[in-house]
DNA sequence: GAATCATGTAACATCAAATGTATCATGAAT
DNA sequence: ATTCATGATACATTTGATGTTACATGATTC
Protein backbone atom coordinates (compact mmCIF):
# COMPACT_ATOMS: atom_id res chain seq x y z
CA UNK A 1 0.00 0.00 0.00
CA UNK A 2 1.60 3.10 -0.85
CA UNK A 3 1.55 5.71 2.63
CA UNK A 4 -1.65 7.97 2.54
CA UNK A 5 -0.25 11.79 3.28
CA UNK A 6 -3.95 13.10 2.42
CA UNK A 7 -3.92 14.45 6.25
CA UNK A 8 -0.35 15.88 5.64
CA UNK A 9 -1.42 17.29 2.79
CA UNK A 10 -4.71 18.86 3.74
CA UNK A 11 -2.89 20.40 6.90
CA UNK A 12 -0.59 21.99 4.69
CA UNK A 13 -2.96 23.65 2.77
CA UNK A 14 -5.54 24.71 5.56
CA UNK A 15 -2.33 26.46 7.29
CA UNK A 16 -1.70 28.25 3.67
CA UNK A 17 -5.58 28.96 3.07
CA UNK A 18 -5.14 30.52 7.01
CA UNK A 19 -2.38 33.11 5.59
CA UNK A 20 -4.27 33.68 2.58
CA UNK A 21 -6.64 36.31 1.50
CA UNK A 22 -9.43 35.22 -1.03
CA UNK A 23 -10.00 31.76 -2.49
CA UNK A 24 -7.39 29.50 -3.42
CA UNK A 25 -8.05 27.98 -6.49
CA UNK A 26 -7.25 23.95 -7.36
CA UNK A 27 -4.57 24.59 -9.84
CA UNK A 28 -2.66 26.69 -7.10
CA UNK A 29 -2.93 24.31 -4.25
CA UNK A 30 -1.93 21.22 -6.74
CA UNK A 31 0.51 23.46 -7.26
CA UNK A 32 1.58 24.06 -3.94
CA UNK A 33 1.33 20.33 -3.31
CA UNK A 34 2.91 19.18 -6.17
CA UNK A 35 0.28 17.23 -7.55
CA UNK A 36 -3.14 17.72 -9.63
CA UNK A 37 -6.01 19.77 -9.36
CA UNK A 38 -8.13 17.02 -9.49
CA UNK A 39 -6.44 15.14 -6.22
CA UNK A 40 -6.78 18.24 -4.83
CA UNK A 41 -10.50 18.20 -5.55
CA UNK A 42 -11.12 14.91 -4.67
CA UNK A 43 -9.78 15.26 -1.16
CA UNK A 44 -10.83 18.73 -0.53
CA UNK A 45 -14.74 17.66 -1.14
CA UNK A 46 -14.03 15.62 2.67
CA UNK A 47 -13.33 18.77 4.15
CA UNK A 48 -16.08 20.65 2.17
CA UNK A 49 -18.76 17.96 3.57
CA UNK A 50 -17.01 19.12 7.01
CA UNK A 51 -17.34 22.12 6.86
CA UNK A 52 -14.10 23.28 7.24
CA UNK A 53 -13.49 24.41 4.32
CA UNK A 54 -16.13 26.08 0.98
CA UNK A 55 -16.13 26.07 -2.58
CA UNK A 56 -17.13 28.30 -5.01
CA UNK A 57 -17.44 28.00 -8.59
CA UNK A 58 -16.60 30.54 -11.54
CA UNK A 59 -14.62 34.00 -11.93
CA UNK A 60 -12.70 34.32 -8.97
CA UNK A 61 -13.86 30.87 -7.45
CA UNK A 62 -11.73 28.59 -5.32
CA UNK A 63 -11.81 27.35 -1.69
CA UNK A 64 -12.38 29.37 1.10
CA UNK A 65 -11.71 28.52 4.51
CA UNK A 66 -15.15 27.72 6.49
CA UNK A 67 -13.66 27.36 10.42
CA UNK A 68 -12.12 28.88 13.46
CA UNK A 69 -8.79 26.97 13.35
CA UNK A 70 -9.10 26.72 17.03
CA UNK A 71 -11.93 24.54 16.69
CA UNK A 72 -10.65 22.04 14.52
CA UNK A 73 -8.08 19.33 15.32
CA UNK A 74 -5.98 17.38 13.68
CA UNK A 75 -8.07 14.07 14.49
CA UNK A 76 -10.84 16.13 12.75
CA UNK A 77 -8.88 16.66 9.47
CA UNK A 78 -8.14 12.73 9.98
CA UNK A 79 -11.69 12.03 9.89
CA UNK A 80 -12.86 14.72 7.24
CA UNK A 81 -10.55 12.83 4.66
CA UNK A 82 -11.84 9.80 5.24
CA UNK A 83 -10.14 8.40 8.59
CA UNK A 84 -8.32 6.12 6.46
CA UNK A 85 -6.39 2.56 8.37
CA UNK A 86 -3.40 4.09 10.34
CA UNK A 87 -1.41 0.72 10.19
CA UNK A 88 0.23 -0.57 7.41
CA UNK A 89 0.58 -4.08 9.24
CA UNK A 90 -2.28 -6.02 11.23
CA UNK A 91 -3.85 -9.82 10.66
CA UNK A 92 -5.32 -10.91 7.47
CA UNK A 93 -8.44 -11.11 9.12
CA UNK A 94 -10.14 -11.71 12.30
CA UNK A 95 -12.75 -14.55 11.90
CA UNK A 96 -9.28 -17.33 12.92
CA UNK A 97 -10.35 -21.01 12.66
CA UNK A 98 -7.24 -21.60 14.64
CA UNK A 99 -8.05 -20.57 18.50
CA UNK A 100 -3.57 -20.31 17.89
CA UNK A 101 -4.25 -17.72 15.50
CA UNK A 102 -6.93 -15.94 17.13
CA UNK A 103 -4.37 -15.80 20.94
CA UNK A 104 -2.10 -14.45 18.10
CA UNK A 105 -4.00 -12.09 16.23
CA UNK A 106 -5.39 -10.38 19.67
CA UNK A 107 -2.26 -9.92 21.21
CA UNK A 108 -1.18 -7.92 17.79
CA UNK A 109 -4.30 -5.93 18.12
CA UNK A 110 -3.95 -5.12 21.51
CA UNK A 111 -0.82 -3.19 20.71
CA UNK A 112 -1.87 -1.85 17.63
CA UNK A 113 -4.83 -0.56 19.59
CA UNK A 114 -2.84 1.22 22.22
CA UNK A 115 -0.84 2.78 19.98
CA UNK A 116 -4.02 3.66 17.91
CA UNK A 117 -5.19 5.36 20.43
CA UNK A 118 -2.60 7.38 21.89
CA UNK A 119 -2.13 8.73 18.22
CA UNK A 120 -5.32 9.14 17.92
CA UNK A 121 -5.51 11.52 21.16
CA UNK A 122 -2.40 13.25 20.12
CA UNK A 123 -4.07 14.00 16.88
CA UNK A 124 -6.89 15.15 18.95
CA UNK A 125 -4.71 17.92 20.97
CA UNK A 126 -3.41 19.89 18.54
CA UNK A 127 -5.45 22.34 16.74
CA UNK A 128 -4.64 24.13 13.44
CA UNK A 129 -4.88 27.53 15.58
CA UNK A 130 -1.83 25.85 17.62
CA UNK A 131 -0.24 25.06 14.17
CA UNK A 132 -0.68 28.17 13.04
CA UNK A 133 0.92 29.52 16.20
CA UNK A 134 3.36 28.11 16.21
CA UNK A 135 4.30 28.50 12.92
CA UNK A 136 4.38 32.12 13.23
CA UNK A 137 6.44 31.24 16.18
CA UNK A 138 9.21 29.45 14.90
CA UNK A 139 9.19 31.25 11.65
CA UNK A 140 8.17 34.67 12.61
CA UNK A 141 4.98 36.51 11.97
CA UNK A 142 3.99 39.39 10.09
CA UNK A 143 2.95 41.21 12.77
CA UNK B 1 -1.12 -1.00 -0.05
CA UNK B 2 -2.01 -4.22 1.56
CA UNK B 3 -2.11 -4.65 4.98
CA UNK B 4 1.32 -6.76 6.04
CA UNK B 5 0.30 -9.64 8.28
CA UNK B 6 3.88 -11.06 7.91
CA UNK B 7 4.81 -10.73 12.08
CA UNK B 8 0.61 -12.24 12.70
CA UNK B 9 1.52 -15.55 10.67
CA UNK B 10 5.05 -15.83 11.97
CA UNK B 11 3.95 -15.60 15.48
CA UNK B 12 1.33 -18.04 14.27
CA UNK B 13 4.02 -20.40 12.98
CA UNK B 14 5.97 -20.16 15.66
CA UNK B 15 3.82 -20.79 18.29
CA UNK B 16 2.72 -23.73 16.54
CA UNK B 17 5.56 -25.41 15.90
CA UNK B 18 6.52 -24.94 20.00
CA UNK B 19 3.61 -27.63 20.52
CA UNK B 20 4.83 -29.92 17.61
CA UNK B 21 7.37 -32.28 17.66
CA UNK B 22 9.53 -32.64 14.95
CA UNK B 23 9.95 -30.65 11.81
CA UNK B 24 7.02 -28.79 9.73
CA UNK B 25 7.13 -28.83 6.18
CA UNK B 26 6.56 -25.53 4.32
CA UNK B 27 3.24 -26.89 2.61
CA UNK B 28 2.26 -27.96 6.36
CA UNK B 29 2.49 -24.46 7.00
CA UNK B 30 1.03 -23.20 3.96
CA UNK B 31 -1.97 -24.92 4.97
CA UNK B 32 -2.10 -23.54 8.28
CA UNK B 33 -1.86 -20.10 6.92
CA UNK B 34 -4.31 -20.79 3.87
CA UNK B 35 -1.31 -19.46 1.56
CA UNK B 36 1.30 -21.01 -0.40
CA UNK B 37 4.71 -22.59 0.19
CA UNK B 38 6.60 -20.34 -1.57
CA UNK B 39 5.35 -17.11 0.69
CA UNK B 40 6.20 -19.36 3.70
CA UNK B 41 9.70 -20.31 2.79
CA UNK B 42 10.60 -16.38 1.82
CA UNK B 43 8.68 -14.97 4.93
CA UNK B 44 10.22 -17.90 7.46
CA UNK B 45 13.78 -17.25 5.50
CA UNK B 46 14.32 -13.85 7.97
CA UNK B 47 13.37 -15.81 11.07
CA UNK B 48 15.81 -18.52 9.82
CA UNK B 49 18.36 -15.29 9.27
CA UNK B 50 17.78 -14.46 13.10
CA UNK B 51 18.34 -17.80 14.17
CA UNK B 52 14.62 -18.81 15.39
CA UNK B 53 13.83 -21.13 13.74
CA UNK B 54 16.08 -23.77 11.46
CA UNK B 55 15.29 -25.78 7.61
CA UNK B 56 16.38 -28.61 6.62
CA UNK B 57 15.76 -30.36 2.92
CA UNK B 58 15.21 -33.48 2.32
CA UNK B 59 13.16 -36.54 3.67
CA UNK B 60 12.04 -35.87 6.96
CA UNK B 61 13.20 -31.87 6.32
CA UNK B 62 11.34 -29.14 7.28
CA UNK B 63 11.08 -26.41 9.79
CA UNK B 64 11.96 -26.22 13.57
CA UNK B 65 12.13 -23.89 16.11
CA UNK B 66 16.03 -23.09 17.10
CA UNK B 67 15.53 -20.77 19.71
CA UNK B 68 13.75 -20.22 23.64
CA UNK B 69 10.24 -18.61 22.62
CA UNK B 70 10.83 -16.56 26.13
CA UNK B 71 14.05 -14.88 24.41
CA UNK B 72 12.39 -13.81 21.64
CA UNK B 73 9.40 -11.37 21.84
CA UNK B 74 6.92 -10.07 19.21
CA UNK B 75 9.54 -7.09 18.04
CA UNK B 76 11.85 -9.25 17.43
CA UNK B 77 9.86 -10.80 15.18
CA UNK B 78 8.88 -8.11 13.62
CA UNK B 79 12.03 -6.89 13.01
CA UNK B 80 13.25 -10.48 11.76
CA UNK B 81 10.37 -10.43 8.83
CA UNK B 82 11.77 -7.11 8.26
CA UNK B 83 10.85 -4.17 10.18
CA UNK B 84 8.18 -3.06 7.88
CA UNK B 85 6.95 0.37 8.17
CA UNK B 86 4.21 0.66 10.70
CA UNK B 87 1.99 3.31 9.63
CA UNK B 88 -0.30 3.85 6.73
CA UNK B 89 -0.21 7.32 6.93
CA UNK B 90 2.46 10.23 6.87
CA UNK B 91 3.63 12.80 5.14
CA UNK B 92 4.77 12.23 1.77
CA UNK B 93 9.11 12.72 1.92
CA UNK B 94 10.48 14.82 4.29
CA UNK B 95 12.42 17.73 1.96
CA UNK B 96 9.95 20.03 2.21
CA UNK B 97 9.83 22.70 -0.18
CA UNK B 98 7.75 24.82 2.32
CA UNK B 99 8.40 25.93 5.77
CA UNK B 100 4.51 25.37 6.57
CA UNK B 101 4.52 22.05 5.00
CA UNK B 102 8.08 21.37 6.72
CA UNK B 103 6.08 22.61 10.05
CA UNK B 104 2.91 19.97 9.18
CA UNK B 105 4.65 17.13 8.63
CA UNK B 106 6.78 17.54 11.93
CA UNK B 107 3.62 18.12 14.40
CA UNK B 108 2.14 14.89 12.78
CA UNK B 109 5.33 12.62 12.17
CA UNK B 110 5.96 13.41 16.23
CA UNK B 111 2.71 12.27 16.89
CA UNK B 112 3.38 9.08 14.70
CA UNK B 113 6.69 8.65 16.37
CA UNK B 114 5.15 8.20 20.14
CA UNK B 115 2.47 5.93 18.44
CA UNK B 116 5.84 3.70 17.09
CA UNK B 117 8.03 4.03 20.16
CA UNK B 118 4.48 2.97 22.32
CA UNK B 119 3.95 -0.06 19.92
CA UNK B 120 7.82 -1.40 19.53
CA UNK B 121 7.71 -0.90 23.34
CA UNK B 122 4.68 -3.30 23.91
CA UNK B 123 5.49 -5.67 21.28
CA UNK B 124 9.12 -5.83 23.24
CA UNK B 125 7.54 -6.39 25.94
CA UNK B 126 5.65 -9.59 24.88
CA UNK B 127 7.52 -13.14 24.49
CA UNK B 128 7.00 -16.12 22.53
CA UNK B 129 7.01 -17.81 25.67
CA UNK B 130 4.14 -15.53 27.74
CA UNK B 131 1.67 -16.31 24.51
CA UNK B 132 2.32 -19.77 24.78
CA UNK B 133 1.49 -19.61 28.34
CA UNK B 134 -1.36 -17.08 27.66
CA UNK B 135 -2.71 -19.56 25.84
CA UNK B 136 -2.06 -22.54 27.93
CA UNK B 137 -4.18 -21.04 30.56
CA UNK B 138 -7.20 -20.09 28.12
CA UNK B 139 -7.23 -22.98 26.15
CA UNK B 140 -6.05 -25.48 28.66
CA UNK B 141 -3.15 -27.48 28.44
CA UNK B 142 -2.41 -31.32 27.50
CA UNK B 143 -0.50 -31.78 31.21
C1' DG C 1 22.78 -44.30 -7.87
C1' DA C 2 17.96 -43.33 -8.89
C1' DA C 3 13.76 -41.72 -7.18
C1' DT C 4 11.62 -38.87 -3.93
C1' DC C 5 11.01 -35.23 -0.76
C1' DA C 6 11.86 -30.75 0.88
C1' DT C 7 13.98 -26.29 0.79
C1' DG C 8 16.16 -22.14 -2.06
C1' DT C 9 15.59 -18.95 -5.49
C1' DA C 10 14.18 -16.37 -9.43
C1' DA C 11 10.70 -14.51 -12.25
C1' DC C 12 6.31 -13.08 -12.98
C1' DA C 13 1.16 -12.40 -11.85
C1' DT C 14 -2.33 -10.50 -8.78
C1' DC C 15 -4.39 -7.25 -5.68
C1' DA C 16 -5.68 -3.08 -3.23
C1' DA C 17 -5.63 1.57 -2.31
C1' DA C 18 -3.71 5.97 -2.94
C1' DT C 19 -2.44 8.85 -6.44
C1' DG C 20 -2.25 10.73 -11.22
C1' DT C 21 -4.68 12.03 -15.56
C1' DA C 22 -8.12 13.03 -19.19
C1' DT C 23 -12.65 14.47 -20.15
C1' DC C 24 -16.93 16.61 -19.90
C1' DA C 25 -20.84 18.74 -17.35
C1' DT C 26 -22.30 22.61 -14.46
C1' DG C 27 -22.52 27.06 -12.55
C1' DA C 28 -20.73 31.89 -11.81
C1' DA C 29 -18.54 36.17 -13.30
C1' DT C 30 -17.31 39.21 -17.03
C1' DA D 1 -21.40 34.13 -25.14
C1' DT D 2 -17.04 33.36 -23.27
C1' DT D 3 -14.13 32.22 -19.69
C1' DC D 4 -12.99 30.38 -15.32
C1' DA D 5 -13.54 27.26 -11.71
C1' DT D 6 -15.55 23.32 -9.42
C1' DG D 7 -18.00 18.49 -9.71
C1' DA D 8 -17.87 14.10 -11.23
C1' DT D 9 -16.68 9.97 -13.82
C1' DA D 10 -13.61 6.83 -15.81
C1' DC D 11 -9.33 5.02 -16.34
C1' DA D 12 -4.09 4.71 -15.76
C1' DT D 13 -0.14 4.45 -12.65
C1' DT D 14 2.33 3.21 -8.67
C1' DT D 15 3.89 0.40 -4.75
C1' DG D 16 4.55 -3.43 -1.86
C1' DA D 17 2.67 -7.54 -0.04
C1' DT D 18 1.02 -11.68 -1.57
C1' DG D 19 0.21 -15.52 -4.86
C1' DT D 20 2.06 -18.69 -8.42
C1' DT D 21 5.04 -21.27 -11.57
C1' DA D 22 9.24 -23.35 -12.56
C1' DC D 23 13.57 -25.15 -11.73
C1' DA D 24 17.93 -26.00 -9.02
C1' DT D 25 19.97 -28.08 -4.87
C1' DG D 26 20.61 -31.10 -1.13
C1' DA D 27 19.09 -35.04 1.93
C1' DT D 28 16.88 -39.44 2.60
C1' DT D 29 15.22 -43.86 1.15
C1' DC D 30 15.24 -47.75 -1.64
Amino acid sequence: MRRDSRLSRMLHVLLHMARHDGPMTSEAIATMLRTNAVVVRRTMAGLRDAGYVRSEKGHGGGWLLACDLDAVTLLDVHRAVGGPQLFAIGAEADMPHCLVEKLVNEAVAEALGEAEALLLARFGAVSLGQLARDFDARYGCPS
